[in-house]
DNA sequence: CCAAAAGTGTTGCGATTACACCCATGC
DNA sequence: GCATGGGTGTAATCGCAACACTTTTGG
């Protein structure tokens, strides 16, 4: 029932659960934290904490994930508001899942300061507490499909990459193999990369050359119409 | 901060508002009502109410939608959860937005006792409360997202129609023109829908044959892998 | 000199698009 | 008999998928 004053109705506790990806040796992570404190103390969970009153949930992963990991400007997107009644068996808790894209190599040093948080390899990553496994699935989902539709991958990679590295990153996100020569070929016809003279020795004798994302000519192009489709 | 017990933390008011879409006569349409209380007391909003601590969200925006409109068995989607801080000026509250597809025609009888409530046509909707705007805008970009990927308008039309009247369905929710012959030889390629012998006779001499969703066959050949894709 | 990864184009096929005429009937 | 919406097929084009060999160089 609606009343006219709000004051009649039942407040709940509001989460914030955060899953982590990232991206290191042609593997998919997520990052884990074992949870000190009870419920489920010592269990692996997704980083979490609770809303509070006087910032929006946006915020509140951004504080989440800057508090955990000493990360800042990272890409975030809320996924999807999980609320089954006995989901937290401490207290009705309602949480908002929201998943993050981080640069392993990049931001590892930060991130491995923290002790009990560790990354873990999307394939064989333990069973986590609550409904967080389904967090995690819906949060697959939703990565999968925007890499589809949106140049989304550069987040996890560094600021220059090869198109090796690349192609790596959308199979692990799609989990299928994609050709070397139809990636690149249709990569380049989108024209939002740049070539760098430089070269990546580390992978091969040969060298492969690094490129990287042109934010500005992919904006306009955006603008313009133009429809990213891998 | 996380706390090993969750006493300290904030609770919050946390509401479900429902982006009711159905379809009449070409065109598609919201269902609004007018708001009797305050804040805001007169003006449209879209149909909501507040979370109780025995039921979760799903099941919420079920009840709420029953409520004002008296259906059950609607097909209902959560969208997404808006946060922002004062986004209702009389208390912190948080939303969660759901649609739900309805078939006016058959339903409309039952709905329009209801007082306060109406139909609008999503063109020409008049502004809303608080966020409820935005609501509706991300409510469409989701519906759209769906009727590409799956045969979703059927919640949105009467049991038997014409492929004339699924199109224009199609053409309301893309908001675009599409081609009559290549419409109808793509949807038959999909092979989900029954043709009946029936004809509707009330938009032309000559009458156009009724067809039905086959559920059954479309469940099965979702099993076997099959995608549709308009 | 050889192993290991990098780089590079072409072709066939299937899917999508564009497009125009006859049909049935109520008025 | 004519105006109105219903119904039907084909050809051209485009995008996607499949595919193999040469290059470079550290060891």
């Amino acid at each position: 029932m609606i009343l006219s004053t709000y004051n009649k109705e039942d407040k709940v506790l509001l989460a914030v659960d955060c899953i982590i990806f990232g991206f290191l040796k042609d593997e998919l992570k997520i990052l884990l934290v074992q949870r000190d404190f009870e419920p489920e103390k010592g269990k692996w969970s997704l980083i979490g904490g609770f809303l509070k009153k006087e910032e929006n949930l946006d915020k509140a992963a951004i504080r989440i994930l800057h508090h955990l990991t000493g990360l800042k400007n990272i890409y975030m997107e809320q996924v999807y508001t999980f609320s089954k009644v006995d989901r937290d068996p401490a207290e009705r808790t309602i949480s908002v899942a929201y998943y993050a894209l981080i640069d392993i190599a990049t931001h590892d040093e930060k991130i491995l300061k923290q002790n009990p948080i560790q990354w873990f390899n999307l394939k064989n990553a333990p069973k986590l507490i609550f409904d967080h496994n389904r967090m995690v699935e819906k949060a697959i989902a939703r990565l999968r499909r925007r890499a589809l539709s949106k140049p989304i991958g550069f987040e996890l990679l560094p600021d220059k990459f090869t198109m090796r590295q690349l192609q790596k990153l959308y199979e692990a996100i799609l989990d299928s193999k994609l050709d070397k020569r139809n990636f690149i070929n249709k990569f380049n016809s989108f024209d939002i990369l740049i070539k760098l003279d430089e070269k990546d020795m580390s992978s091969s004798k040969k060298g492969a050359y690094l490129f990287k994302f042109d934010q500005e000519k992919y904006n306009r192009k955006v603008e313009d119409g133009f429809n990213f489709k891998i």
